[in-house]
DNA sequence: CTGAAAGCGCTAACAT
DNA sequence: ATGTTAGCGCTTTCAG
């Protein structure tokens, strides 16, 4: 491998030349340039990123820490932050948290001495000071969902409870009159503002009653569970919206097991939007997050903030769409009432 | 943050014992080192990784090649790479190919230049010209499946061919009598054994026939397509075996959509053992990989080569197992025939 | 057992 | 416009 050194020497230029033209920092003539391309192909010449690392403290490497790839939201997710990362000539650091405090920090540890560039955090453990000591440190910080106060960093969300309220409404409209709701764990920002979303087009209604919300734990699993104990609480609910998508599935594979018919007796819609929902049967009515975009807007903020370009940290409040499919699709529903 | 100086200065000995002690190479005191653990631990000393790197060729960073984190094979396989790599102290870069190979050899390009310690390969691009440069280059790699002649690498894999006889047989025991295959694209050498084996199992049988056989591309759209196309061409197979379960989740679509039974008139199996076949309905009769374990696997082999322990390059090939569920279960089945 | 010193390959003043 | 040089923080001979 050759180096910077024996670039300059071929080209008969010192190290300095070819550093300003390799960065376009500083002037280069014209003429030298030229010799410098040539000397570049002759040896076949790479820039070591590592000793650029250590001289200049930039790695173009970020970090993307999430509870856990294995989990479906999350792999769309990845895939737009490492699109948009490669896109811009950085590489992407895949961390695996659990949701786990001491995991993350322990991530942490490890990549500030990699001289990582930037962190996408795309986890619920982070508190607030843990964002603003790296922001201290240097290293720029991107979050999803999680909304440290003091606004010490950008943050990208979706409108969760403008969802939920969607979610609700389009239940309503398709005839339904008692819909229950499974919460997701209230440490989720998310899963509490769904919550509250529904709460809030429910509350006025006349069978409204605290009882059909029912706490699930955001995985297929808690999803049947939770079914199972609102179905024998209220056998009459004809609806049933899930904090997310996995335990809309659960709910769906509940209902299957006690032989109730979905959309016929219940309905079941769900949120997030993974692809799972588009292949149980039948498929899942889902309010759908724009996750691929959630990914590459986080990563292009976190980029722009590592050059120095992102204006200000702000919070970005992505939309989310309805999805109607057939887990919801009732006869006696009057869309256009 | 400190540096090695720093510490050395605090313990009144010189950077080189630091080093020595922090690396555990070559000699130090008892008295010293007590002496140097103070220091380190009053300092916060963390050594820099990026200089680490540049001196000594080594960043405790292992890249993971793979065609796309969000086909359903690759998280759960990724997670068991990052679960062993960040054990044993490693840190992950992922990257997504698309089985491009220009695409992977510009990562390669990046990551040589980042002194990445070496590449797990879960692709199918990769040619074995490719393989020997990188491993004369001295970057160790594994692949998953690909087999590059020469054994220049370690290779994991699963048993294919005996997997597709399983399915086979399991369904013969179920009282099919006109299995069909939808194989993959035969680029992929898994798809190519898991044909050969159905092949194999069946073309002794009276009704064999080429005509059996039809081609999918690994996803659900193909398996849609080519499930149509079968009934078309057979309306009397009363079996699928998908090359891969995203094709076999597709021959359910298609065949709830026909309006055909399954398992009633026709049963599906597929092939992987993704989670997805348990949500499905039916559940999905599918013959599993051992994904998590290919994954920790394939990155525990990495690493010993990585650092030196690994005594020569193999090819190790995985068991597969049956995993039978709704999507199979014929009541004129009988397995103890 | 420990220290001095020469890199690793590049960047960034500072000087010319 | 270009060259000189001092680092970046650590590892690793080679002496002692």
């Amino acid at each position: 491998m050759a180096t910077i050194r024996d670039v300059a020497k071929l080209a008969g230029v010192s190290v300095a030349t070819i550093s300003r033209y390799l960065n376009k920092s500083g002037y280069v003539n014209v003429e030298t340039e030229q010799k410098i391309k040539k000397a570049i192909e002759a040896l076949n010449y790479e820039p070591n990123a590592v000793a650029r690392g250590l001289a200049g403290k930039k790695t173009n490497t970020i970090a993307l820490i999430l509870p856990d790839i294995s989990n479906p939201f999350f792999p769309e997710l990845a895939r737009a932050v490492e699109d948009v990362a490669s896109m811009y000539g950085y590489t992407v650091i895949l961390c695996n948290s659990d949701d786990e405090g001491v995991k993350e920090k322990s991530y942490i540890e490890v990549l500030k001495k990699k001289y990582i560039d930037g962190i996408i955090f795309a986890s619920n453990t982070l508190d607030s000071a843990d964002v603003e000591q790296m922001t201290k440190k240097g290293i720029p910080v991107v979050c999803l969902d999680r909304v440290p106060p003091k606004q010490s960093c950008s943050v990208v969300r979706s409108k969760n409870r403008e969802g939920a309220k969607l979610a609700v409404e389009h239940l309503l409209s398709m005839g339904c009159r008692k819909i229950a709701h499974i919460y997701g764990p209230q440490e989720f920002i998310t899963a509490k503002e769904r919550l509250a979303g529904y709460e809030e087009s429910v509350k006025h209604l006349d069978w409204y009653s605290p009882t059909f919300m029912i706490q699930g734990d955001f995985r297929i699993e808690g999803g049947i569970r939770a079914t199972e104990l609102l179905m024998e609480r209220h056998p009459d609910v004809d609806a049933i919206f899930a904090g997310n998508d996995l335990m809309a599935v659960g709910a769906l594979k509940a209902l299957h097991r006690m032989g109730v018919q979905v959309p016929g007796q219940v309905a079941v819609c769900g949120f997030d939007g993974i692809g799972m929902t588009e292949i149980t049967q039948p498929e899942l009515t889902t309010v759908a997050q724009p996750i691929y975009e959630m990914g590459a807007l986080v990563s292009r903020i976190l980029i722009k903030k590592i050059e120095g370009t992102l204006e200000a940290d702000q919070t970005y409040e992505l939309d989310v769409a309805l999805v109607p499919r057939e887990s919801t699709l009732r006869r006696n529903g009057h869309e256009s009432s």
